[in-house]
RNA sequence: GCGGGCGUAGCUCAGUUGGUUAGAGCGCUGGCUUGUGGAGCCGGAGGUCGUGGGUUCAAGACCCAUCGCUCGCCCCA
């Protein structure tokens, strides 16, 4: 039996055209992020169970994440997301970060799970936080860039949307007025996070189960739709808008409304998954009928750095992942051409390959990234595999250039061809490149 | 972990109620064409039909198992 030549399953080769496509994404996502302010960090892709242990219960660590023990017999874990990282290095210098601080990573994490369209087991994923900051102007600031990072990928408002709720607010709405128990709320909760993938009748049904009988007659279920039914944060029963987490949230949104972002709304059926959110959480959804799923998400977490035993810090942070992400943009048709890093190809023509080093020797110290033909090729060969590379220019040297120190430039996509100088070759890609 | 769908050339796929030596398009490659390609024409390479077993005179096709891919569920980072 051959050695099968496919990647670990759940996870992807990058060719170079793939390589491509990603370096274009994450330059993208790193601009924004920085135009924003961020500083960019990283961390060891191994890190201790006990950091996830502490966090979040062990139901992650179990199923879900890659365990097994080093030679050291210590348990370690692939990181399976980036938060728990971020809040230890920033616990680790507590004291001596300036705030609010701001930073992103483009961590590449793993899950161990049966691979499906938009998750895989590896996969990369823009990670922004803000530290120390409680008011909402850290929300408004990341959804701000959210937006931005949708905005330079080409997409307009119609292709996705922007859903915003509160954990605090909701957590109210389910315990003080619908009348549920701390742990009822918690099994609710995870039914409205995924009350979209199943038909009315069908969640009533399950959210009745989640009730006891006088709940019932209280008329818990009633009360729960008029909550999961509000569009705007004053369709809300009146006893609800007066909680005092609504007087935020009402900011945010009209910030938002204020910052020309349209396609924010209110949802309050946003519940995303994890339980160290305390407040405001948010997500982008993609609207295309074949791809309606949330494609980054986040929320605010005032409690994870304080689990390290140092004064509490609030944080707001997102994480945006690259397959939902790609497959957003191709959908839409948001890929642009991506030319090759090369600048150009050399072809040679007859045995000048010694009088051609010079030339290739300078084009490279004006900064051109120059790939160089094989020797002995026909033209036409050297041009059909410059353009299936997508290198965009060709530069022949032949007898003829060499003596008169002019070199022939071929644009393959016009497909003219001129002899310069090569100072003025230089230029010339170098004036293609800024375009 | 659970369920559905699909595995035939590098890619996309065809292959009749089971019947001789398994096909097409694209791609790759050589030539027409040794200083300007992309078209056209003529050639060529490339397949243990995912793997193993079974039924049959005969299996790419039918049955079982297994592996892989894929879509969904669970879970959601």
């Amino acid at each position: 039996m051959a050695l099968s030549t496919q990647p670990y399953k759940g996870a992807r080769d990058f060719y170079p055209e793939d390589k491509r496509l990603q370096k274009y994404m994450f330059s993208k996502l790193r601009q924004v992020a920085e135009r924003f302010g961020y500083e960019e960090y990283d961390a060891p892709i191994l890190e201790s169970i006990d950091l996830y242990l502490a966090k979040s219960g062990s139901e992650i660590v179990n199923e879900q994440t890659y365990v097994f023990k080093d030679r050291g017999d210590r348990e370690v874990v692939i990181r399976p997301e980036m938060t728990p990282s971020v809040s230890r290095m920033v616990a680790g210098r507590r004291q001596e970060l300036g705030y609010p601080l701001r930073w992103y990573s483009l961590p590449n994490l793993w899950r161990y799970e049966r691979p499906q369209r938009g998750r895989l087991r590896e996969h990369w994923q823009l990670n922004v936080d803000v530290f120390g900051l409680s008011g909402t102007e850290a929300e408004l600031e990341l959804i701000q860039m959210a937006n931005a990072i949708y905005k330079s990928f080409g997409a307009t408002p119609a292709m996705y949307e922007i859903r915003v709720n509160s954990r605090r607010l909701m957590d109210f709405a389910l315990q003080s007025y619908v009348g549920l128990t701390e742990v009822e709320a918690y099994s609710m909760a995870k039914l409205i996070d995924r009350m979209h993938k199943i038909d009315r009748t069908e969640f009533i049904g399950l959210a009745d189960a989640v009730l006891s009988p006088s709940e019932r007659e209280a008329g818990a279920v009633e009360k729960l739709l008029n909550v999961l039914d509000a569009k705007k944060l004053r369709d809300l029963p009146s006893v609800l808008a007066a909680h005092d987490s609504v007087v935020a949230f009402q900011s945010l949104l009209e910030a938002l409304d204020a910052s020309q972002i349209s396609n924010v709304r209110f949802d309050p059926t946003v519940m995303r998954g994890f339980d160290y959110y305390t407040d405001i959480v948010f997500e982008v959804v993609d609207l295309h009928p074949d791809n309606n799923r949330a494609m980054m998400g986040g929320g605010r977490y005032d409690g994870l750095v304080g689990l390290f035993g140092v004064d509490p810090v609030p944080t707001v942070g997102f994480g945006l992942g690259d397959v939902t992400l790609q497959n957003f943009i191709e959908l839409h048709d948001l890929l642009p051409k991506l030319q090759s890093e090369t600048d150009v190809y050399l072809a040679t023509i007859g045995d000048v390959a010694a009088g051609a080093q010079l030339a290739v020797a300078q084009l490279r110290e004006m900064g051109l990234n120059v790939a160089v033909g094989a020797a002995g090729r026909k033209l036409a060969d050297h041009f059909k595999l410059a353009e299936k590379k997508h290198i965009h220019y060709v530069v022949i040297i032949g007898e003829q250039e060499l003596a008169d120190d002019q070199y022939t430039l071929k644009n393959l996509q016009t497909t003219e061809s001129d002899k310069h100088s090569l100072q003025r070759i230089v230029s010339i890609i170098k004036d293609y490149r800024a375009t």
